[in-house]
DNA sequence: GCTAATGATTAGTTATGACTTATGATTATG
DNA sequence: CATAATCATAAGTCATAACTAATCATTAGC
């Protein structure tokens, strides 16, 4: 991994997703989410590092618990880096067709 | 994988981002593609396929060379995708924001 | 037609990453 | 203070997917 777009891989996991749309819902602590969820907490700890690491959450200490809540950051650059695509995309594509159509005269 | 959010796992692989961000600058060859990356010839066609199935990239034979292009079709469908988490986002962390604030009365 | 180039596919290897079990560190509760 | 609960981390296993080497089919250019 290159250091940029953590967040494109972060999401790829489908597990990884179920974590982030559980925090992403409302505020959870790890073993909420661990009952919600098929696996062990020691799983789910673990792909709450992976977002946390990417920016895409953020966990704050209540007593005994870990409290953890969307940080936009991450989803923000993510965001970001898509637009840059999908404007080259549309450009690319806009081009393509204008030269598809010059093809056909 | 459920056949949903099959661009974000096409996008999570670093060479894979490397390729389709090659595309996306113009359309190429693979020869092109490969001669641009530290992988074989067979590693970028594979890449290729998966960026295909997904949607990303779509071909056309000219000659003995394939030409890759951008598909908006899935560039949009992931950018749908992200539009809606965006929104859940920005939603979770207002009401997070006002929550912190009436904590600090 | 022969040779070179392009690219897809197959088979096999290797690396990666998702997971469990086990453990330790911290905090809450009786 | 002892026990229970919460969570993070380490070590090890297993499945997957990224890669190379090899081959085949198609097209280009003498």
């Amino acid at each position: 991994m290159t250091y940029d777009y953590v967040q494109i891989s972060a999401l790829a996991d489908p597990t990884r997703r179920a974590v982030f749309a559980l925090v992403a819902e409302q505020p959870r602590s790890v073993a909420d989410i661990t009952r919600a969820l098929p696996v062990t907490q020691s799983a789910v700890s673990q792909h709450l590092k992976v977002l946390r690491e990417a920016q895409l959450v953020r966990s704050e200490p209540k007593g005994a618990s870990n409290i953890y809540h969307i940080d936009p950051a991450g989803l923000g650059r993510m965001r970001a880096w898509l637009d840059s695509l999908w404007s080259d995309a549309l450009g690319e594509f806009k081009s393509h067709v204008e030269a598809s159509q010059e093809d056909d005269l």
